[in-house]
Parts: structure tokens; C-alpha cells; sequence
DNA sequence: AAATCACATAAGCGCGTGCTTATCTGTTTC
DNA sequence: GAAACAGATAAGCACGCGCTTATGTGATTT
């Protein structure tokens, strides 16, 4: 079950830390590590998680492997979601209809 | 951070399986405890760490206390996803308009 | 008020998780 | 092809997590 991965996979801080800045646009493991307080093997292993969850995907370039948001986590977050639309509060009420859509 | 606690409460696949029996309706801690093999602490520790991270509420109803899914928590859910809402696929395209509406 | 019931808390245990250092693989450059 | 570089993998370790059994707390019943 994949979505186990993913919320194990967004349990830990760093790994949200790191998702978050690959969000602000595609860049390599040594890069995503600048400015950030993480070993080379931990910033992999991080990765490595997110990718077996389906948030991130990598695309090797010459030496260095290219890592990007991939959209079908987020989209299986949103289909679990969606399955408690009817406890959303009310201001996102106008949701309901759409997700509705989604869902067919 | 509770978005902190959010994700780490839904990490855990049994704390999901409690969470998606509340949200078929409000019960007590027992009645949930039915058809699910674990024990009543465990049950309880379960509720405390789902109720911490503001995804179910409590309320003592005489010697019962009565749980029922919090919508504050998945309203920070759909927040979190807001913010990648760049990334989403195309068939949910349509929901980036009214989410740039809520996320003011 | 004693017994019972619903639930919470305490304490301890085994195992998974995230980290580290060390090493390996694959690619580029000279 | 040797050196340098980007990244993955291995192995070990400390800590946190989810479970258990035992006990505590608060409400109900008779």
C-alpha cells in the first residue's frame, strides 16, 4: 500500500524540509543540500524514501541525478482527502462539488 | 508544529483505520475497539495521539467518552497540499482556482 | 459504599527509523 | 586510464514508536 509510504514518508520534518524546496523548482541531490545541515548519505536515503512514495522523481543528467515533485503523490493524498470531504469546514464547502467531480 | 504531529498521527496505518471508522460517525472508544484487534490501551493511545494532532475531538458523555473526527485537522491537510497545488495534475486543475481563493 | 464499567496512565520491551562513517558505483575530465 | 566528482549502498548505533501488562481514575449501578 503506497499510501502508507507516503504519510510515513511526510512524517519526518526533513524530508517535508526537502520536499518543500524541490517544490520551489527541480534541482540535484548536492544542490537541495546546500544550506541545509544534512550528510550526503542522509540527503540520499531522504530521497530515496520519497521516491519509493511516489512524491518525487529523479532523472539521472550525466553525473548528477536531476530530482522533481512528481504529481501522483499529491494527487493520492488528495483522493484520501477527498474521503472525508464531509467533515471539511465550511469554508471550503465549494470543494465538495468538485471533488465530487473528481472521484467518478 | 503540528503539522508535525498531523503528518506523524497518519504515518501509523492502525490510527488511520480508527480515523476512517469516525468518520462513518461519532463513537466511543470501545465501540470503535469492535471488529479491530488491539488492545483497549493501545486504542487509547491511538485516540490521544489522533487527538493531539487535531484530527478528532473528545467529548465525556457520562462514563463514555464520545470521539468524532475534528475537521481543523484536515483543514491543515488541505493547506499543506495547497501549497503544491503547481504541481498537481491536470484533471485537478480546476480546483487551483477556488484553493487560491481560501489560502488569502 | 462496594462493585462494575469505560477509559487513561505507567512502565517496560522489541523493533523500525534516521543518523553516522566508510565504502562502492557510475560519470566526467585531464 | 587515473583522478575527481555525484551519488548510492553498507553497517552500526541511539532513539522513538507501538505494543504489552498492570494499575489508576472517574462515573454508574445496586
Amino acid at each position: 500500500m503506497i499510501e502508507n509510504e507516503i504519510f510515513r514518508a511526510l512524517a519526518d520534518p526533513t524530508r517535508r524540509a526537502i520536499f518543500e524546496k524541490l517544490a520551489a523548482g527541480g534541482m540535484n541531490a548536492s544542490t537541495l543540500r546546500e544550506g541545509m545541515e544534512i550528510s550526503q548519505p542522509a540527503m540520499s536515503q531522504h530521497l530515496s524514501v520519497l521516491r519509493g512514495a511516489g512524491l518525487v522523481r529523479e532523472e539521472r543528467q550525466g553525473r548528477f541525478v536531476n530530482y522533481q515533485v512528481d504529481p501522483e503523490g499529491l494527487a493520492l493524498i488528495a483522493q484520501w482527502l477527498a474521503k472525508y470531504r464531509a467533515y471539511w469546514p465550511a469554508r471550503m464547502e465549494a470543494l465538495k462539488v468538485l471533488l465530487k467531480d473528481m472521484d467518478q
